[in-house]
DNA sequence: ATGCATGAGTG
DNA sequence: ACTCATGCATA
């Protein structure tokens, strides 16, 4: 695992980061920059007060301000460690966890910029941590282990909506989120796009005000 | 880092 | 058909 990190520095435009998964004809400088933003949360907790029965299924008790912390430092020792998110994805199978796999290099990098919801955060908080643990112990034991891994194939292709179309869409959304399906078909003929391309962005965009640093008041 | 997409679960 | 967690492909 010691696949490299280098050290990138940070544009505060827009950058890449490319934990190549095989060769590349370019290469990236892995940076990345958040902007942290503060945010004052007062969310409060813990009255113990006394409810009667316990038959709840989830109290999932964790504020954001601990997450957020979490996921700063979680960050900041991965990297020190010179493991990329893609790296960290992966290991998570070697952790045995049950019923926990792999995850991808994304979904890593959204934990670190808190662009997961809150109950996703929460989930996987728990893991990452156990995976940090694990790797800051070897780390120390510093036994030297080679992970000849190889690269895979190319497929998918991916639509990308113009700027216009997009602008387009926003401004749809803005007045009604959950358009119903005859009203997508109906956009979707305006904007000359395939009407199910409509319905997953309103779905993502619905999903994109539900992430952890929008939602929250802030 | 982020846009568009999939699939499981729910109603 | 939607939500939610997640990922491939790409900027």
């Amino acid at each position: 695992m010691g696949v490299s990190e280098p050290p990138g520095m940070n544009a505060p435009a827009h950058h890449h980061q490319h934990q190549h998964p095989h060769p590349h004809p370019h290469h990236h400088l892995q940076t990345m920059g958040q902007l942290h933003q503060a945010m004052a949360n007062m969310a409060h907790p813990h009255s113990l007060s006394a409810h009667g029965g316990m038959a709840c299924v989830s109290d999932v008790e964790s504020d954001p301000r601990e997450l957020e912390a979490f996921a700063e430092r979680f960050k900041q020792r991965r990297i020190k460690l010179g493991v990329t998110q893609a790296d960290v994805g992966s290991a998570l199978a070697n952790l045995k966890i049950p019923g926990v796999g792999s995850l991808s290099q994304s979904t890593i990098c959204r934990f670190e910029s808190l662009t997961l919801s809150h109950n996703n955060m929460i989930a996987l908080k728990p893991v990452l941590q156990a995976w940090l643990e694990e790797a800051e112990a070897a780390h120390r034991e510093k036994s030297s282990k080679p992970d000849p891994f190889s690269g895979g194939e190319r497929k998918r292709k991916r639509t990308s909506i113009a700027a216009p179309e997009k602008r387009s869409l926003e401004a749809y959304f803005a007045i009604q989120p959950r358009p119903s399906s005859e009203k997508i078909a109906a956009i979707a003929e305006k904007l000359d796009l395939k009407k199910n391309v409509v319905r997953v962005w309103f779905c993502n965009q619905r999903q994109k005000q539900k992430r952890m640093k929008y939602s929250a008041v802030h």
